[in-house]
DNA sequence: GATGAATGAGCTTTCATTCAT
DNA sequence: GATGAATGAAAGCTCATTCAT
């Protein structure tokens, strides 16, 4: 019931829904990439969509999961801070598929996905409005930031960022982005 | 090549476009929206791709236009930085389609609009990032950020924000997220 | 909206469905049969069943029709009784496609035709057994008889007769197939 | 050839058949009804076809050698007529699975069960046939009688009525149904 | 200029059948 | 004997595009 077969169609959807995006990618493809039968697909799965969004489940799972461990080893509220979007930017380079599916069909929302995902994407987003919430009550976060908005702004700051980086760029070095952002994000543009 | 007929398609397209994305909007009912027939709709673009190509492009040089046109008015670079943020987010929250669509279709890539857009979007990059570089020359920008990244990373922040606050918000105060952006791309998220 | 190319389809679907009956007709075929596209049809009806049941709603009805005229005719309810025989087999004899599908898919019900048509069929039988019913309160028709079981016998036997003559035998004559029904059904086998 | 895990497969095909018709009724379900493994539907027949046809041809049987039983106790001819139409009333009773896919299918002829069935189906006619013939020769069945319309009534008769009635009604009294159809075939409708 | 009926390539999905275990 | 994962042919349906009017 788990394993089986769904392994290898798992990545090779993946792989094609990243390239492709949901609408243009084919179960013909998906199945051609993982090297099977096109009905293959469906004795594993119900469809092409119960397909892509147990592909979303699972990655906004593991990345919130990473992220989770990572903020949970930290004591203060700007280390864990620090340690989010860290481990973001780490999980977007690592699975960079999951990155643009992420940015381009779940936050695009060409499709209902909404009700499928709202939860997950608040999810995420809470954590990060709760950790700047409990940073302002602490005094090391600016107060006259409103948390939603800013939890928003940090997501696609990384995201977006990962993406034109990892994604578009010929070259990067991990290390500057990394250094970048996280300078970026606790002190602003601004010299001082 | 002009008005005529092109504006009402044109408007139609934007809403539908912003509604169902690229893929599952039809010509069909972009015609019905328009209150035209299908056949108007050939008779003034190539096809599907060329009008989503057309409005694309039009949508980005609405927004170069507009975010030149506030950043000329200024004269230091941090008033400048400020303007343009200020000058996206105002466009965003006028044009929410264009927001939806440029977040979801231009950036997410299902498609290859990679070659035609490539160039809008390192255009508009490109501003961003030689104001961050005149900046860093001039001292007043930190010059411990790789300007790529911020440029990407400021992008993403200010559509990202935009995206979530005036689409999927119930409700939302305009100048509290423009202030809460403004000092989080200038200042970042640390208290001083 | 109506005539434009209905009624090639139409006559195309009749002709295959009663030859294949609903399942292993193919749209393929009723628009090859047509002489169109496979589109057209989708342009015209909303999909397989759609068309089907519109077939079947037409048929019926001209059925009905034809039969109500016939017996609004008479005056007497055997008269009524031996006009409605004989418009049915009337009818079955000049749609003998229509009679392989009311028989088959209608009565057969390996489908759900069953809401739309429900009424349809009780419609008919209803008829038969009203003027049963008038004929006992007259006493004309035989009192022993429930007039639910006699409307849906009479029906069977005419449909089933004609079946079999019309499409499965060689050759048969009309007339006296008319005759040994109007015998049959009126007198019964036995002889006096 | 014979039992063994055949049984079982047996009536769980004459169910789903009955519910869906030979073209909705997947092997899938049959194996899942009868308990056991899709494959071992394919152990013990060649394929879905000949499962439906070796159960075409048991119903039939089984109806053959009921009814002949029931007749070959009556000496008369009338008295057989009667016997028949009891027996065939009762088969349809019992076994109104049966009746459904004989009624649908095999007189439906979506499929090309004609080849196969028809000589069952003129087996079946021909007994009452020939009765008819032999009644007429001794006087008592009425001469004005088309034999072979006669015997295709009567099948129509007595099982459409009991398919409307044991299938489709609420409820039923079998004996007033049996006493309606004796008396309907024998006298006919008009009151002496 | 404008229309909308017609097209057919291309996609998702179903399911009878096979075969290695 | 029995299984059920895997298959792929076949079917229904969508929709961008064309073109006669």
């Amino acid at each position: 019931m788990n394993g089986s077969r769904r392994l290898p169609i798992f990545d090779a959807a993946v792989k094609v829904f990243a390239e492709k995006g949901f609408a243009r990618a084919t179960v013909e493809e998906i199945a051609k990439q993982a090297g099977i039968a096109k009905g293959t697909i469906y004795y594993n799965y119900k469809g092409k969509k119960e397909l892509f969004l147990s592909l979303l489940e699972e990655g906004i799972e593991r990345l919130e999961a990473a992220v989770s461990r990572e903020v949970a080893r930290k004591d203060t509220v700007l280390a864990k801070l620090e340690a989010l979007v860290s481990a973001q930017l780490s999980f977007f380079e690592e699975y960079r598929d999951y990155c643009k599916i992420l940015l381009s069909e779940v936050w695009g929302l060409g499709h209902r996905w909404e009700e499928q995902v709202q939860r997950l994407r608040s999810g995420y987003f809470k954590t990060i409005q709760e950790l700047l919430e409990k940073g302002q009550a602490e005094g090391v976060i600016r107060d006259d930031l409103e948390t939603e908005t800013t939890a928003a702004a940090i997501f696609g700051a990384v995201g977006v960022a990962a993406l034109d980086r990892f994604v578009f760029a010929q070259e990067y070095k991990y290390d500057q982005i990394l250094q970048t952002l996280r300078q970026f994000l606790l002190k602003g543009v601004q010299a001082t």
